[in-house]
Formats: structure tokens, C-alpha cells, sequence
DNA sequence: ATTAATTTTGTAATGATAACAAATTTGTAA
DNA sequence: TTACAAATTTGTTATCATTACAAAATTAAT
């Protein structure tokens, strides 16, 4: 569970980053969070072992991860940018009751061939977004 | 070319939408111009065929028109909300370069596999998103 | 050890959207 | 038609996420 801090500044590395402590913390909390956070939940979250944090420090962070291909921003809620560690191809789905975000598995093959579909443009991103309610929300002993 | 207002009116009713004036110049603006656009696009188009609408109105309208069914609200742009009046299943590419967003047909049975990945979940809308960069911005002779 | 470069921080600005209440329009019933 | 009620539109104000910016702090390099 402990796992050193070391493994997250390779990580960083890896993607061109170089090892802050700030930009190890937020990396860290999107690796061991896989809620998809905003930034003021991320804030909320590591303010308290890091009480100079600011806000703006995020932002400028998750850009930077972003550019660096080291994260993905979801464009799935109208209302605030959602972020994820996990840069593997998968899809996501959002409850529109309680508002969580989960991880959907969609086989490779489904994901290549959607990539095939805009022939003509040159194609660097593909976002699935499911919406809907989840099975928390639709109660145990639901009939679907 | 010139299409009459009537067919709006019954597209409205059909969906359970009182045809106002305002919004059946909204809906037609929607169903003529395929470049979904944002409020601030069709408020500056609408403006100088009816100088006293107003912005609140624009988004009153397409919210009522989202909730009914009657059109698509696209999260691809994290800056703003764009609207779409074609709700037939397909897909959105958005370039980075210029903004422009494309439709993309993508065959029903890639949807219906697609809407079946989140098992446990109750899926409601489907959402494709692609990025990146359009034939245009590639430019005419490049090597793909 | 000094200086330069990078990173972090706090504040202020921006811009899209929502809240709200007044004004206008439309529908209904005498 | 007239009068009243409901629905719709409008302008203003508020909110909230994000960005711009410059100063402060930290880190790297000579």
C-alpha cells in the first residue's frame, strides 16, 4: 500500500516531467484515485498535507500532464473538466444522479475500428462518453 | 431552398414543444446549419433577423430542446457547449486546429456494441468524440 | 556563491452559464 | 371583444471554472 515516491517521479520522468513535489503529489493522487477528480476535489484533497498548495498549481500541472500525454482530461461533464491517470484505451460512464464517473472496458478491436471512421482527418484522440444511470443509483432490486 | 416555417412547427410538436416564434427560429437555425454551433454563433447569426432576442433566451431554448430529445448538446469542446439538431446516431471530429467540428457516420452495429460494454449500468446517450486534425488543416497535398 | 531558469503562488480578469424578476406575448373563458 | 391567467421572452445580475499575470520561492548551473 506504501508504495515509495520514487516509482511516481520515474513515472514523470518517463513522460519528459520533471519531479516536483507538488507534481508528484497530484500525480500520485490521480494514480492511487481512480474517481476521475476535478481540480478543486484534487485541491480539497491534498491541501491538507500540502497547506501552501494552490489552485493555480493544478491547473498549470494538469496541463502540463496533459501535453505531456501523461493524462487524460474528460470532456464528459458540461460543467468541469474531469481528470484520469489511467492513459489506456478506455471509455467512461457518468451518472446523471449521483454524478460518479466509471471506467468502461471496450475490447481493442471496437476502439480500432472507431478510429477507422473518420477517414479523412488525422485522428490523435477518441473519446467515448456513456451517460445514464448507474446500477448504485438504480437501487438492488431494480428490474431492467 | 426556401422551406416553410410549418415543417418546424410540426418537428417542434412532435416533440412536445410549443412553437414560439423564437424557437422555431432557433430549431431551424439548428437543422439548416450542420456545423453545430454554440450559443454565442447562433445568437450572433439570429440578431440581425430579430434585433431584440436575447442570449438567456437562446439558452432557455435549447435547454428545453435537450430535455425534450429534440436536439444534442456536445461536451467535445471543453470551452464551450455545442449543439447539434441531427440526433441520429453518429460521431463528432473536432479539429484542434481550426475548431471546426465534423460529423462522422459510424455504422449502427459499432453503436449497438458500443452501448452494450457499460453491463450493469442503464446507458441513455452514447457519446463518440474524436480530435485531432481535419483534412483542411492537413492541407492538400500531404502525405498521411 | 551568484546568477539564471524554472516552478509555485495569490490575485485579478475573463467568459460561459444560471438565477431571477420584470415585461411581453399568448391562450382561455366569460 | 375583454379580462385574466399561464407561458414565454427579456435584461440584469450572480456564479463558477478557468486563464492571465506578475511576484515570490525554489532549483539548477556557472
Amino acid at each position: 500500500m506504501e508504495e515509495p515516491t520514487i516509482d511516481i517521479a520515474l513515472h514523470l520522468k518517463s513522460h519528459g516531467i520533471r519531479p516536483s513535489m507538488q507534481r508528484m503529489a497530484i500525480m500520485e493522487y490521480l494514480l492511487r484515485h481512480t474517481t476521475h477528480p476535478t481540480v478543486d476535489v484534487i485541491y480539497g484533497d491534498l491541501l491538507p498535507k500540502m497547506p501552501t498548495l494552490s489552485r493555480t498549481t493544478i491547473y498549470n500541472t494538469l496541463e502540463l500532464f496533459r501535453e505531456k500525454g501523461a493524462i487524460r482530461v474528460l470532456n464528459i461533464d458540461n460543467k468541469t473538466a474531469h481528470y484520469d491517470g489511467d492513459i489506456t484505451g478506455h471509455a467512461h460512464f457518468m451518472c446523471r444522479r449521483c454524478g460518479r464517473i466509471y471506467d468502461v472496458r471496450v475490447p481493442r478491436e471496437i476502439f480500432a475500428q472507431l478510429n477507422r471512421m473518420p477517414a479523412d482527418h488525422l485522428v490523435e484522440q477518441t473519446e467515448v462518453n456513456y451517460s445514464g444511470v448507474c446500477t448504485e443509483c438504480l437501487g438492488p432490486n431494480v428490474v431492467r
